[in-house]
DNA sequence: CGGATGAATGTTATAGTGTTGCATTATCAT
DNA sequence: ATGATAATGCAACACTATAACATTCATCCG
């Protein structure tokens, strides 16, 4: 039905395994500890383009053979979230893996409403417009939220038109 | 402790009418009602500029003799939402009354974290942005969350800094 | 007026999301 | 090894939101 992969196709293999060696050599650097609880949860967000559910990837490490409870995925997903590893959307209180999680930045994201696929982007345009509207109200920007939903290139050519 | 006024000073009494006001028009001109429920679930919001919880304001209904539950509110909210009265803020799961109802548009929203009070941007810079970038990904924009967290002039002067 | 109709609200129950507090286990440096 | 610290297990609970059905209210038409 949906398609499990992003819009944007690639090699989804190479993509998740390189993501979990850039997240090792992350947590070397910063000397804190991807445990296998952490990789595992992690690697679960990179398998899936879309984002996840906390009880969604609860669900899944329990079939794993883990005994786990909620507070052992959000300790989890805060730890990720804190290296910048994952991201978590608000507007669909789910969490998804983080591009370009050695530079520490916000999350900007499409998100396609037919297939899930979430696109991360680096939206320098968009961090500028922020930070020259903020600064007009003389507000001091800690973090934003931006979270673009609508329809990718391939939904809109599947589904051409909703018009009646 | 916290301001409950927003932090831009502005006659609060008349601002509250002057949006009831404008509520009551957009409706006629609709053909909807608003009903005694929904203009009292609105005002509560508009004499907050700072968001509302769902529960915070089914607590205040019930305080006022009304018997509510959550679906009455949550319904409400969903009129007033249709009707672009009020915006949803996903990052706080809390609601505010929208400052330019008769506009559709997306809310773009300055979130002070100290003191809680949000300013609603026009936000054009940020709306171009955004429909600048979702161009070059060939993806179709419906709505956008923006939502900016920091720290409002006001209490960057009380709170000057948290550096140690 | 009075009944029919549809919109709005009341009511009960439940689903989904996230946190607190404390017990236990694993890891690391001495 | 041992003691300190980080990570995980576990139980209970708080907060946010929705589903399904019953009742009340407003309006329109005869």
């Amino acid at each position: 039905m949906t398609n499990p992969l992003p819009y944007r196709p690639h090699n989804h293999h190479a993509c998740v395994s390189s993501a979990m060696e850039e997240a090792q050599a992350l947590c070397q650097s910063s000397g804190t500890r991807l445990t296998r609880l952490r990789a595992q949860v992690l690697e679960l967000i990179w398998q899936s383009h879309r984002p996840l559910g906390a009880y969604d990837i609860l669900a899944v490490l329990n079939e794993q053979g883990r005994k786990a409870a909620p507070p052992t995925v959000y300790r989890t997903l805060d730890f990720l979230q804190s290296m910048g590893l994952v991201h978590r959307i608000a507007s669909l209180n789910a969490f998804i893996g983080c591009t370009q999680p050695s530079h520490s930045h916000s999350g900007y994201f499409l998100i396609c409403e037919h297939c899930q696929n979430v696109l991360e982007l680096p939206a320098d345009g968009i961090r500028q417009a922020i930070h020259r509207e903020a600064a007009e109200q003389a507000f001091s920007v800690r973090e934003s939220t931006v979270e673009i939903a609508g329809t990718c290139p391939a939904c809109r050519q599947t589904q051409p038109s909703k018009s009646p």
